[in-house]
DNA sequence: ACATCATGTCTGAAATACCGGACAAACTAA
DNA sequence: TTAGTTTGTCCGGTATTTCAGACATGATGT
């Protein structure tokens, strides 16, 4: 429980034979799979995927898609997440009520800024995005909600990991997350010292990191045990004047501290 | 594929010895039961509501949580859907562009007008609310997505069976379903004169049917082959003023119609 | 035309995942 | 206290499911 962190699932890998796996492990690789390809895949390239015999997942492909947790596109033999997905996924964030607070409020401020707010946290030694709404306009930069990336591409992810201290840190980020996707690389003294700034500040802001063209900042949500398990965060095109900037960073920390618990 | 419309789950049931089941099945059988309980269940209820040994279930629910599809909630042994469920959700919705289209469109519709905004659709021989967006106000009567509600209680149901003639209404709908929460009953005869109508004109309106505080309005979104598929609906207080019923209504309806498919 | 490759379905056989039942521990009630 | 219930874990046997491979069919490419 306390160790096994990010092998879960062995997707990809080499057909190492003749090894009998259940059912459900299956349907979990298959899962996982389509999440991360983030689009409809043929049955045949799924069995080779999660490293399944193609009868077998033939099998548990129509299964699924009896249960509509999978469902046809096309007409070509594609499949991807079904419905019944979406009402499991709907009951998930709406069960508490905090976590329904926290949507209404990225509503509102969508609403009222029109700009792209996300709500960010953790996934293993990831960063996810768990929730969006997107900007109308022409910049349509977020990146996608369940797309694990590297923390020290974000923000969010230097408050997220606030509570470590530099050894567990080096212990917890690979050592790869800290090369951009530009090839630049971030010298890990300065990613602690950003974090530890993040946590003195109670924000944390970005520009042109991940990509050349945003500009990042991230609230902390408190979950009354002193910890931050989520973030609240606006994804900015990189030219928005700093009077704009910083109006919208003090929305953004005001409205981050009403979601905070307070008592145990 | 074209018979066994509705019953992939026979969860409840009586535990008729020993049969055998497949953990997929089990796994399938386990999630639509949390989904129609609407809250977390302790391991052992869940053998019972699914019918299955508790030593299955407890292995499978084991599985499950170290996927993320499952978590635990609060200490006492409760379990409830998990990440990994919203994010298998969240890409179900947003994967093609016409469903994205419709929750913006939900989106601006709520904003702009300030009440309760439903995507709804069929789930077997049941109408489901798809998705909402709640109303800011004290009126907070919208029922839940997901929850499976019989046809002739709602105004979308009118729409959804739009395509069908009254000897296939009769088979496809329950005969209980036509008794409402209350005691009253639907006359199959008026449901389906009302069916008709709403074919006719194009929407669907009903007052104070499932329950006696709300008057519902449902616009059909058409797929491409001319078949309902969804319909965008309101759900306002029953005293709202005539006039402004009818402008939500012309809203509703443009609203549907700009997200209907015309070609093929 | 031929050759090559992918799809979807079946089958027999063997490995094993599920089942029933037992057990200790924790909790409740009287 | 005792008696009754529930929880979480473990174990051995066997009914079942996964697996490998074959097959017909339909694409695709040269």
């Amino acid at each position: 429980m306390s160790d096994g962190a990010t092998d879960p699932i062995e997707a990809g890998a080499q057909p190492q034979g003749g090894e009998r796996r259940r059912g459900i492990d299956r349907v979990i690789m298959l899962l996982e799979a389509l999440l991360k390809h983030r689009a409809p895949v043929r049955v045949g390239d799924l069995a080779k995927m999660i490293g399944a015999p193609r009868s077998t997942t033939y099998e548990i492909v129509n299964s699924l898609l009896e249960a509509e947790m999978l469902e046809n596109v096309g007409s070509e033999g594609y499949v991807y997440f079904g419905r019944a997905m979406h009402l499991f996924g709907w009951a998930y964030s709406h069960h508490n009520a905090h976590y329904r607070r926290i949507l209404e409020t990225l509503d509102k401020m969508a609403a009222e800024t029109g700009e792209t707010v996300q709500l960010c946290g953790l996934r293993g030694n990831k960063y996810v995005v768990l929730d969006c709404r997107d900007s109308p306009g022409p910049f349509r930069i977020s990146s996608d909600v369940g797309v694990e990336v590297p923390i020290p591409w974000t923000a969010s992810g230097r408050l997220l990991v606030g509570h470590m201290n530099e050894a567990e840190l080096k212990r917890f980020i690979p050592a790869g997350d800290y090369k951009l996707p530009d090839g630049r690389i971030i010298a890990p003294q300065e990613f602690f010292a950003d974090v530890e700034r993040a946590r003195a500040q109670g924000f944390s802001e970005t520009s042109a990191l991940a990509d050349r063209f945003t500009w990042c900042m991230a609230a902390p949500i408190h979950d009354g045990h002193g910890a931050i398990n989520r973030t609240l965060c606006f994804v900015l095109p990189i030219d928005t004047p700093e009077p704009r900037r910083n109006q919208l960073l003090d929305l953004l920390r005001e409205r981050a501290r009403g979601l905070s618990l307070t008592g145990g």
